[in-house]
DNA sequence: CAACTATAGACAGTTTCACTATCGATAGTT
DNA sequence: AACTATCGATAGTGAAACTGTCTATAGTTG
């Protein structure tokens, strides 16, 4: 297969596919000459898997290429691959400030209820610690409670998700599964919560009629 | 409070806040003559939540202002404001061209499980659809029937989210709390799943020991 | 009240990111 | 032989989110 095919198989540009291969997200094909070389279908998989860490997961090519290594560093634990799908998610908030001891103490006793076991540098740990500064910062301390059915939520997506990667034959299929699970998952996760949302809303609340229309009423306030 | 002032209550730098300003991202302060305007909290609270949905959120500017204006507009029904901040995740996915039948199908086939009854406009539906596409074009589509227990987790979390702002005093607070609950929600919610796939992925596989290190090991393969 | 700092508003400049475009030398194709 | 495709290198583009500079004025201080 040669670059204008692997173009039209994958549906990614030229330029981009060279640009792909530059920032050694796309293994080069094997070379038959000094400018010649040949791509298969292991480099349509794999554009395949960029555009949608991209497109869908909203990673960008650093994370993406943190992503795609880890993927194919076959011999790296489980564990670390969900990591480092999860900390290339929503890009590492790891190195600003920490969050507050208050907040720190909640998540702690979120994981005491759930009886949930995990190491100190879990980054979930300071990442919803922080978000919960947030929700005070913001006036808004009633937010924080929902961490408990947040947390119940999170479980049951956590085992379906292992559940789903304990079937995997190999560990390459379990390592390219966390990552597609991760990233994609997040993005199914909020559609469906966007459905179930307007579900109960209008479970709760069964207005008359004119709810859930596109919201054409509201002002474009752009600069002038 | 002077704009000197605001800089250091909220931590925004002065030419940061003109920007917002310009973007009418942040309305402006009241005029005391042709160069001199008064600010008070509620831009210091203003800036906050803008902080938070960029940063926390990942928001764009231009998608921080569509939520702002949504909070703002308080006579908007409540599921629109749900709508707008949806939407502003993961910038709007909308345009680009639709799933296909067969994913639409499961989606509807997990709404009528769930007994979730939603307008055909809900861009939930498109949105998780065209991820299950996703899933089937990186082969692995034993990954789409995680939407059961996904649908299960978010039908949690959306009753979660509508009890909260079912408790607000007031329409204006109800929209503050939509658009921090969904935005701020959705990390929350990724963090916990971070620390509950460590958790259940230890107590499946209950590793001798050295799981969950610092990513360390990984060679850096950026270019040269 | 003079010197100095701060401010509003306008506008230009900067940085980062994700591509795109061009080029020269060579390879394959008709 | 003429023509198109490819490789690798390098440069350019456009959007996004700030950041810096400038001018005319306003407030503040010794």
């Amino acid at each position: 297969m040669r670059i204008s095919e692997l173009s039209t198989a994958s549906g990614v540009t030229i330029p981009t596919i060279k640009f792909y291969l530059r920032e050694n997200l796309l293994p080069s094909g094997e070379a038959t000459s000094a400018n010649q070389a040949r791509y298969d279908e292991s480099h349509v998989k794999r554009l395949t898997l960029i555009r949608a860490l991209l497109e869908i997961g909203g990673l960008s090519v650093a994370a993406a290429r943190d992503v795609i290594d880890a993927v194919d560093n076959a011999d790296l634990p489980l564990n670390q691959v969900f990591g480092i799908a999860q900390r290339a998610i929503s890009g590492s908030n790891l190195s600003t400030n920490s969050a507050s001891a208050e907040s720190r103490a909640r998540v702690a006793s979120v994981l005491t209820e759930r009886k949930w076991h995990v190491t100190d540098d879990n980054p979930g740990l300071a990442g919803a610690a922080k978000v919960l500064d947030r929700f005070s910062a913001l006036g808004h301390p009633e937010l924080i409670d929902l961490i408990d059915d947040y947390a119940l939520a999170a479980d049951i997506v956590a085992r379906a998700d292992l559940r789903v990667v304990g079937k995997q034959p190999n560990v390459a299929a379990m390592a390219e599964t966390v990552v597609a699970g991760t990233v994609l998952g997040d993005a199914v996760f909020a559609a469906l919560r966007r459905i179930a949302q307007e579900h109960v809303s209008s479970e709760m609340h069964p207005a008359p009629h004119p709810l859930s229309q596109a919201p054409a009423s509201i002002p474009d306030r752009r600069k002038s």
